[in-house]
DNA sequence: CAGTTACT
DNA sequence: TGCA
């Protein structure tokens, strides 16, 4: 059962237990060998965000002088991305089963120092389905508002195996991450933190 | 345009 | 927490 923070705002605490956690990272590992992590920078000015990425699944979402888009491919080896593994289509099938099927999914590293400052996940054709993260990894403080940067905003601890879900009223909310808890899981050897974005991309 | 940073 |  998820806590409902807002209308639409849905955290599922411990959505997937240490064994699911340590096999998805495997899965994300191996995107990883051959789709590198890659330093996304800020359109116009060029300042590079603190938190690195990779996608897999049909398409990815990129960032660079030119603007933010979706494309098909890594930005640096020009390689298709890698597929997305079947767990993480089933975990959008059970947690979204109104939903199209996801098109991308974006791999955000978060170094122990890196952060997100508050955003809109807007780049989509299709706002009707939800996006879905995974945070795998050290515990993050995670804030989510409304649909106006301006205006209240709650903070919640996100830890390793929850899933928190944007929809409906909240598909469109802005959200960001303040840090990260080092030293909070030992999922990850070398420590900070994974976060998984599942999005429709498309329209349905 | 912006998922940026700095400063209060 | 909100603003530039």
């Amino acid at each position: 059962m998820p806590l409902e923070l807002q209308p639409g705002a849905l955290w599922f605490r411990e959505a997937l237990d240490r064994a699911a956690q340590a096999a998805l990272l495997a899965e994300i590992r191996a995107v990883l060998t051959e789709a590198p992590l890659f330093t996304p920078t800020m359109p116009r000015s060029g300042q590079p965000f603190s938190v690195r990425m990779s996608n897999c699944g049909p398409l990815g979402w990129v960032s660079d002088v030119a603007g933010y888009r979706y494309q098909s491919f890594h930005p640096e080896t020009r390689r298709p991305w890698p597929a997305m593994p079947p767990r993480l289509m089933d975990l959008w099938n059970r947690l979204a089963p109104e939903a199209a099927p996801p098109e991308a999914c974006l791999i955000n590293y978060y170094a122990p120092e890196a952060r997100m400052s508050l955003h809109q996940d807007r780049d989509e054709a299709d706002f009707t389905a939800p996006v879905l993260s995974v945070s795998l990894g050290d515990t993050a403080v995670f804030r989510v508002g409304g649909e106006t940067r301006r205006g209240p905003t709650r903070s919640i601890h996100l830890a390793s195996g929850d899933v928190f879900l944007l929809s409906g009223p909240s598909r469109l909310a802005f959200h960001g991450i303040d840090r990260l808890l080092p030293g909070t899981s030992r999922l990850v050897d070398e420590g900070g933190r994974f976060n998984l974005t599942l999005r429709r991309v498309t329209a349905a």
